[in-house]
DNA sequence: GCCGTTTTCGGCCCGACTGTTTTCAGTCG
């Protein structure tokens, strides 16, 4: 029998792209190295599988992806069906080059990467620390001792490098340094830009723009902060450092007339500035990080709305600029109204002391009070997670009787009953229908058997999903960012089925969560599926995670205060709920056998 | 190599900073 290949990932195929464009660009090829980058960046933000694609539509299916022709999809081919790159290994066969790590090193492009193996026979970042140390790269053409010098710094720095990080670490040290530049002598504004204000849920570097009276002495201050520990370049304008928190941090400052262009060009992402320039060269303009020019004459850039309109386009929100088919939306003004920060009323996902959670019921009430919010649901996981404590039928029961009691208490709040139930390998739940049917907020989650295939898992959510008292999918695909992938699901068809059976489809807000992501929330808007932002707060200091993370990334699907059920009021809130809407049908049909003559 | 309101050829985003190049290439964002 034969053996089956192992399939060729998706992120095997980008980094087989990015290498073929790196060697390309050695040679001085012109433009094809950035087709391959552009192809490889696309293949990278793919959620479906290449090797589906390819076995459902073949190289049309391939071709049909944005940056993809016929030539890249012949090569993607080749990977998918063979595990290799003819091309790209007769290229590593002529010069043994470890080119995607050596470009990992500050300063270091393929073209010097490529003179320093000319010289000196350089393949790898040991073998560049071990030249550097030697002093041999400073007598190659075009180094010098300095460049030296910077180089073995940097490789220090690879093997430290702890790459993207999540936007839940990152966003609190943004807020804090922002607020700090913003209060510096001379400083009119300073705001956070780049991958942390689009709320991209892993990010890269940190990017801010300021203007300033005196700008060199605001890049002055801001490379001497005492969070800097490496200084990578500081001019009059501009400052790019290392943080001890190992993530770099990227300032600029701008003239007051240029501070919209200077925030969306460092706002990205860089595709959406790329379609941008191209509307603006179309029409016989210039956009840059200055403005938006006619010739010499600058006729946008004080504030991101003009530069916008002097392009025929609505203000676009941040969380939305990443070329998804914002730019035509907003030409042709149809961009969603999005749902606002602030705009949450309840939080449908905490955990208590009654299993692993810190606090007890109260304190998650009085806190979330303290938020603006009007409800809760309670929300402690159940029998199958016997580590954290999780209840069994009875003391769900207890626990709903504790709630009640704490509800007599209260006036202008709310906390419903609920639990998080396992969803088990199999679909079925860890708890008995007769309960959660006298429970106010049923969530099911997956806790285990992430392996499963995308046959069997899907399944699995569906049939949970078609159980009548199951309100909401917590946490759909179980991924943990960084450290465990997503359950493989076929998002379209849990779409398609919250959708029939009227199950809500949460975005968790915890750091290593926002689950769903955005592209999945997007499909969940456009098929008309609701949807449930929740803090999944185990500890009163988490509430908020809600209000940050999870709006940034409803916001990234282009999701509106109307697709939320927990941005209604509680009424409202819960009529939207599957018992909820059981009920009205009921009274619905009740009426109607009133009105009928006897 | 990709793409198309300049559509099957001829374009392809733009500027700051660095180092060593005495006029600019490479790298980065």
């Amino acid at each position: 029998m034969a053996r089956r290949r192992r399939s060729v990932s998706n992120a095997e195929v980008a980094r087989a792209l990015r290498e073929m464009a790196l060697f390309l660009e050695m040679d001085g090829v012109a433009f094809k190295p950035r087709a391959y980058e552009k192809a490889a960046q696309v293949v990278a933000g793919l959620d479906r599988p290449l090797a589906q694609i390819d076995e459902e539509a073949g190289a049309a299916g391939l071709e049909a992806l944005p940056e993809i022709g016929a030539g890249i999809a012949e090569r993607i081919e080749e990977l998918l069906h063979s595990g290799r790159l003819q091309e790209l290994e007769a290229l590593r066969r002529e010069r043994p080059i470890d080119v995607l790590e050596l470009i990992a090193v500050e300063g270091l492009g393929a073209k010097r990467a490529l003179a320093l193996y000319d010289a000196l026979g350089i393949r790898n970042v040991r073998e560049l620390e071990r030249a550097c140390r030697a002093g041999r790269v400073r007598e190659v053409p075009g180094f010098g001792a300095k460049s030296e010098a910077r180089l073995l710094e940097s490789v220090g720095f690879v093997a430290g490098s702890r790459g993207r990080q999540l936007l839940g670490t990152v966003l609190p040290l943004a807020r804090e340094l922002e607020a700090r530049l913003a209060a510096l002598p001379g400083v009119r504004h300073a705001a956070v830009a780049g991958s942390i204000r689009r709320g991209r849920e892993t990010i890269g570097d940190l990017d801010f723009v300021v203007v300033a009276r005196e700008p060199a002495r605001i890049t002055e201050a801001f490379a001497t902060m005492p969070e800097v520990v490496r200084v990578y370049g500081r001019g009059e304008t501009k400052a790019l450092v290392r943080l001890e928190a190992g993530i770099d941090a990227d300032l600029r400052a701008v003239h007051e007339a240029s501070f919209g262009a200077a925030l969306v060009y460092f706002t990205g992402s860089k595709a959406h500035n790329v379609e941008l320039r191209r509307i603006a060269q179309k029409a016989g303009l210039k956009l840059n990080e200055y403005g938006l020019f006619r010739g010499r004459e600058r006729i946008a850039g004080r504030s991101e709305e003009d530069v916008y309109d002097a392009l025929g386009l609505a203000w676009i929100a941040p969380e939305l600029r990443e070329a998804r088919g914002e730019i035509e939306a907003a030409r042709e003004g149809r961009l969603p109204r999005l749902i606002e920060y602030g705009a949450l009323r309840g939080d449908l996902q905490i955990q208590t002391d009654w299993s692993d959670g810190s606090a007890s019921i109260e304190e998650m009430a009085g806190a979330a009070r303290k938020l603006g919010l009007e409800y809760i649901a309670i929300t402690d996981h159940t029998r199958d997670l016997a580590m954290t404590g999780g209840s069994d039928e009875a003391r769900l029961l207890e626990q709903a009787q504790e709630i009640a009691r704490i509800n007599r208490k209260l006036r202008g709040f709310r906390i419903l009953s609920g639990a998080e139930v396992n969803i088990r390998a199999d679909g079925s739940l860890d708890i008995a229908d007769d309960v959660l049917a006298q429970l106010d907020v049923v969530g099911a989650a997956i806790h285990s058997a992430f392996r499963q295939s995308r046959e069997d898992a899907t399944r699995r959510v569906l049939r949970a999903m078609r159980n009548p008292h199951v309100d909401i999918l917590f946490h759909p695909t179980a991924r943990l960012l960084g450290r465990r992938e997503p359950v493989a699901l076929d998002i379209d068809a849990v779409v398609r089925a919250a959708v029939e059976t009227g199950t809500v489809l949460e975005i968790d807000a915890q750091p290593e969560r926002l689950d769903l992501k955005d592209e999945f929330v997007r499909k969940a808007v456009d098929a008309g599926a609701k949807l449930a932002i929740d803090s999944d707060a185990h500890h009163p200091g988490q509430l908020g995670w809600a209000d940050t993370l999870g709006i940034a990334v409803a916001r990234r699907g282009w999701a509106r205060r109307e697709d939320v059920v927990n941005a209604q009021p509680l009424a409202d809130c819960r009529a939207l709920l599957k018992d909820g809407r059981a009920a009205r049908s009921r009274r619905k049909r009740a009426a109607r056998r009133r009105r009928r003559p006897a």
